[in-house]
DNA sequence: CAAGAATCCTGAATGC
DNA sequence: TGCATTCAGGATTCTT
């Protein structure tokens, strides 16, 4: 599942291939993207004849800009669980579930392929995009200077929430999913059901800088690939192999060797080593 | 207001 | 072997 590490590397690989504009032809899938999302409406013909600018990243959201002689556009897409954005040529066979082609002048295409279809997308007046949601609603970015422990504290201090779901709520902090929220648990040694409220100022402290650092790693390590995620050549991400936690229920714990633990939250799963991340600091007696 | 449940969807994994 | 069932999960909307 793309959250901030995958969505920034497809970026990057979408950067540095730099299409060239303008746009010649839109084709869309019979298919819908995520019925019942009040700011899924695509209006993706309105890229027709428009020229490619910044891509940017806001939270797990790309926004890239296309200039019109009517003014600049974005292009909102979410990857959703299973979606994947591809730069590819278009003498090369379609994926399975590809649903939405953009066309450049050069001669290559930008493909979103979604099997689950929980991606979504927005074409829209770029001030517009950026004043509305989801945009409007996201916490702030936790790779960019100004994200620390206060920020975290103001958003949910006070919150009986478990940490593992205020870490997942994108108006707290913007790009953190399943599988970096447990990390960052973990790298904080804070257990994931304990309740927000319930930290202290140093606790608050890992947590801010646990976040940051375990986004940052699984960037540098091209994201995680635990089944569909590619990046914008399709190639698939390392950072699986650099997992403490996530996906490892019944493991044994890299630090202590203890039996990491799996539980399920409001539907969804997640793991912890039962050593490093005590509900209280007490000791348990052998 | 907050927290939990339901919703969307398909492929993989499991059950019989 | 093959068919049916279960499950996963991001963000939103609906309930409680």
């Amino acid at each position: 599942m793309p959250e901030l590490p995958e969505v920034e590397t497809v970026r990057r690989s979408f950067v540095r291939a730099r299409l060239q504009g303008p746009v010649t032809a839109v084709w869309r899938s019979a298919k819908a993207l995520r019925t019942g999302n009040a700011w899924n409406q695509e209006n993706l013909q309105a890229l027709e004849g428009a020229r490619p600018g910044k891509l940017q990243r806001r939270g797990k959201f790309l926004v890239w800009r296309f200039d019109t002689d009517a003014g600049t556009l974005g292009w909102l897409v979410h990857l959703g669980m299973s979606g994947r954005f591809v730069i590819a040529r278009p003498d090369t066979q379609r994926e399975p579930h590809t649903h939405v082609v953009v066309s450049f002048e050069d001669g290559r295409e930008a493909r979103f392929v979604d099997p689950r279809r929980f991606g979504g997308m927005r074409v829209a007046p770029i001030e517009q995009l950026f004043a509305e949601p989801p945009l409007s609603d996201l916490g702030p970015e936790p790779l960019a200077r100004g994200f620390d422990m206060a920020c975290l504290e103001r958003a949910a201090g006070k919150s009986k929430r478990a940490l593992r779901d205020v870490l997942l709520d994108q108006r707290v902090v913007a790009g953190v999913g399943n599988i970096y929220a447990n990390e960052a648990l973990f790298e904080a040694r804070l257990h994931p059901l304990l309740p927000a409220y319930r930290l202290s100022e140093s606790a608050w402290l890992r947590l801010a800088d646990a976040v940051v650092s375990v986004l940052t790693r699984g960037l540098s390590n091209g994201g995680t690939t635990l089944r569909d995620y590619r990046d914008g050549n399709g190639r698939a991400g390392r950072n699986q192999d650099a997992l403490n936690v996530y996906g490892r229920a019944g493991e044994s714990c890299h630090d202590c060797s203890a039996v990491i633990v799996g539980f399920t939250l409001g539907g969804r799963g997640g793991a912890f080593c039962p050593e490093h991340q005590r509900r209280s600091r007490a000791r348990r007696v052998p």
